[in-house]
DNA sequence: GAAATAGTGTCTCTTAGACACTATTTC
DNA sequence: GAAATAGTGTCTAAGAGACACTATTTC
């Protein structure tokens, strides 16, 4: 937690050395929103995806856990590479070389983050450094590839769920609706969620009986979830 | 065409940066085969993935481009990055972190590599530096995930060819069969190839006619080829 | 009752994949 | 004729997506 706020601490102007940039993304209320970092150059305010230098003998996606803990306090739900950026583009390090990563955090836990850092909604962001601009861009495809094969969406959602509650997390992070009949079915078919004895009530119509995530151990290879456009 | 067989001349052991590996696919015969380096350390012999630093300044791609046109004296028909890679794991140059990519030649290309390089069978590498054998490893799975949004196939073949021949080469890139009629209709529904009025008999077997790549402009999200499993 | 949300049944259309066939060549 | 390869027609099963419906709650 003291960590918190120091984010840029080891990010130097290192020429020599490379970057680790973290993507951090939360369902922040109606939105898909990026964590992101407020830096003082001059005088004037700049955003900046967190980021720093690796550490001697540390793996890569140990230190961007390490950045992400130093943002979040917490570790992210899920993280992964998107790869390797060194077009000439600028970088705040001023490092020749960033290596990118994204990750996802749930809302609570997102909630937390200190005062130099923000969520701002992944549609609508301000300016940041072209580099990490592209870094952005590829994360969020990632996450929209890896949602079928990777449990994403269950992560950011609590043990337990109603369907429609996974519905809209999925939707969050494709940035498009889903057919609800047809998400259903896709999700029996991959027999990923069980559901529980259980209902909750969201104050006005039918309560909804809640699921756990229980994926069938059968089928490795099989695609997770299969999704249709729009829906009823 | 002086450069051949240098191909690590900058790979040097350099602790500070990091090296550009590029993993070299080709169809040879009935194989899908890799470019390997022959390197003679302290008189024992060891297969790498050709490998150098980076030029100041380079972008990777062109780095990437740069180091394949070293080994092959040509440029690859595709090349596209595969990730970051700092796990610690051996590595000739001796750097932290390698960034990986993976390309593909033409056979007809691909005979005319120089003494200490070779093409081997990727399903059945010698051994190789352990970051390697995962650049390589990632590399194949690149390759396959791209092969339905990319030109991958088409860029291995002649500007004409038989439907066969374009369904044995995507065989031998995925590593297993696909069905025929499937195939066909997918390709079809797809609009990437164009019948030419000409056909090339084999000797044995009704004659095929010749198709080239001629990919319709209207849809561009459309899912390239859509594959099926073995096949008559 | 209306409004809101959860959940389902059924229809159509597309496509993967199997199967079996026809077509055209060399021997 | 047989063997080999190219190319196609049809059937089935699965799945996507639309549509419309039923079910259960709050107001």
């Amino acid at each position: 937690m003291a960590e918190r706020g120091r984010t840029q601490a080891g990010g130097g102007r290192r020429r020599g050395g490379f970057s680790l940039d973290v993507v951090l993304l939360a369902p922040i209320g109606e939105e898909l929103s990026v964590l992101l970092h407020r830096e003082l150059d001059r005088g004037r305010e700049r955003w900046t995806v967190p980021y720093e230098a690796p550490l001697p003998g540390e793996a890569l996606l140990e230190g961007a856990q390490r950045i992400a803990r130093a943002a979040l306090g917490a570790e992210p739900a899920w993280l992964e590479q998107v790869g390797a950026f060194a077009d000439g583009r600028r970088h705040p390090a001023g490092t020749e070389l960033s290596v990118g990563f994204v990750g996802v955090v749930p809302q609570d836990l997102a909630l937390a983050v200190g005062d130099d850092l923000g969520w701002v909604a992944a549609s609508a962001l301000p300016a940041i450094p072209a580099r990490q601009r592209e870094i952005v861009r590829q994360g969020l495809d990632v996450v929209r590839v890896r949602l079928d094969h990777a449990p994403i969406a269950f992560s950011l959602l609590p043990p337990t769920f109603s369907l429609s509650d996974l519905q809209q997390m999925y939707e969050l992070l494709l940035g498009r609706r889903l057919h609800k009949a047809s998400f259903r079915r896709s999700l029996q078919a991959a027999e990923l969620v069980e559901p529980i004895d259980e209902w909750r009530s969201e104050g006005r119509g039918r309560p909804a009986q809640l699921f756990r995530y229980a994926p069938s151990r059968k089928r490795k290879d099989r695609r997770a979830v299969r999704f249709d456009l729009l829906g009823g």
